[in-house]
DNA sequence: TCTGGGGTCCTAGGACCC
DNA sequence: TCTGGGGTCCTAGGACCC
């Protein structure tokens, strides 16, 4: 048996939290920039607001009613995350992280518990210890118990907990349950399947696996297995390494010279060799994108991107950075009103910069990798750890012209020794 | 006249997740 | 005026290897 415990609005529950006399009152966090609304209490979501709405569309409503808005301040959200994941973690034996805000348990050995009552003191024991509201759903496979964990939150006479253990009870809830709703099936494949007259999860279990095989491939004919109750998808109890690291920002405003797109690109490659170091791995490609306003049909519309191969896999903050200035200064165009930009890692192996493998050939002026260069990494690394992020940073690193709007951030009082506050429950 | 069999790697595109 | 950010997996097709 596995759990999914999923915390309930997590962003917009984690600003309450500190601010209690919002209970009960609607709440909405809003993506980076202060661009979409991605988080909502119930309250909010009670008022018609929907998920990923701009928020100078829904700006109106907000204010007729009141509605307490956030910007996203993922420092305290990270941190709330990991409280929660360590609580989590002390109540089952197995646990998987599956993202900030859900985990799946190991429930394979509650065999001589009452899931039922588990699930509550699970429930119980984040409620008090953090002050998250979460629920739990209980079934025989992964992508079941996302189905009880969905029900528990629609219906509120499960009490934030619901168990699928018989035959019946799992035959209840794929019927009630619309493909498109189903961990897995996403947009373009409920179509598929809808045009099928396979609407329900129960109408796909039942569903011809040689047809699922052809349109929805391996992952579908999984799916299908999962919710007939063969478990497919096991526990990942270590996270696999990253494959990629990227670190994009939309500007607060548009800029549109070659200087301030450099600050921009060298502020996210900077953030992205940090990852990178914590990830305790090295990235062979880089890639640096720019773009203008999608949504702006007037302007000139530009999305420029290109990949380089660094000359060996590498974690040192200024190789990194020079390689996306070089490659900005290939894609930029001048004249163009750019709104975003972003830098990506790639090519990832693990290792120390001087455990690689060196070019046969290499360039006349080519540096190689040398202990001093990581030594400088590791002790800017642990500047930062102790003095606060960015207290050391490359000079080219700047937020001047670009920083994204923040209007409403909240405090860090659970990471930050200057924002801890009072807070009268 | 006859022209095999078993692989890997890379990329682009499409799907999905939170 | 104002529209997010960060990921993964799978498939097909082409190029290549012996």
């Amino acid at each position: 048996m596995f759990a999914l415990v999923d915390c309930n609005n997590f962003y917009a529950s984690c600003e309450r939290t500190f601010r209690p006399e919002l209970r009960l009152r609607p709440v909405v966090v809003l993506s980076n920039n202060d661009g979409c609304i991605i988080a909502r209490s119930e309250e909010a979501k009670a008022l018609g607001i929907k998920m990923g709405t701009p928020e100078f569309k829904c700006r109106d409503l907000l204010k007729k009613h009141d509605v307490s808005v956030f910007s996203s301040n993922y420092a305290l959200y990270g941190d709330m995350s990991s409280r929660v994941m360590r609580l989590l973690a002390k109540l089952a034996p197995e646990i998987e992280v599956y993202s900030i805000d859900e985990a799946f348990l190991d429930m394979t050995s509650f065999t001589r518990f009452d899931l039922q009552d588990y699930a509550r003191h699970i429930r119980q024991t984040i409620r008090q210890h953090t002050g998250i509201p979460v629920c739990v759903g209980i079934a025989p496979t992964k992508t079941l118990a996302k189905i009880a964990n969905r029900l528990a939150k629609k219906n509120p006479d499960y009490h934030g907990v619901c168990v699928l253990k018989s035959h019946e009870e799992i035959y209840n809830a794929l019927e009630r349950t619309k493909v498109e709703d189903i961990w897995g099936i996403g947009r373009q494949w409920s179509k598929l399947l809808q045009a099928k007259r396979i609407e329900t999860a129960a109408d796909l279990t039942v569903a011809s696996p040689v047809w699922i095989q052809k349109h929805l491939h391996i992952v579908g004919a999984r799916i299908q297995a999962e919710l007939q109750g063969k478990s497919c998808l096991p526990m990942e109890l270590v996270r696999p390494a990253k494959q990629s690291i990227c670190t994009s920002r939309s500007f607060g405003r548009s800029v549109s010279t070659l200087s301030e797109l450099q600050q921009a690109v060298a502020t996210f490659a900077g953030k992205c060799a940090v990852k990178l170091r914590k990830e305790n791995a090295l990235a062979s490609m880089l890639t640096v994108f720019i773009a203008t306003n999608p949504f702006d049909e007037s302007a000139n519309r530009y999305w420029g991107t290109r990949t380089a191969a660094l000359p060996y896999p590498t974690h040192d903050s200024i190789k990194i950075l020079s390689a996306a200035e070089a490659i900005l200064s290939g894609i930029f165009q001048d004249g163009m009103a750019y709104k975003k930009a972003g830098v990506i890692l790639s090519g990832i192996v693990s290792g120390e910069p001087c455990s690689t493998t060196l070019s046969l050939f290499p360039e006349e002026e080519e540096p190689e990798p040398n202990r001093r260069d990581a030594k400088l990494m590791q002790v800017m690394d642990s500047i930062n750890q102790r003095y606060g992020r960015s207290a050391l940073h490359l000079a080219s690193e700047n937020t001047n012209s670009w920083k994204p709007n923040q209007a409403n951030l909240s405090p860090n009082p659970t990471t930050s020794w200057n924002d801890i506050i009072e807070v009268k429950v």
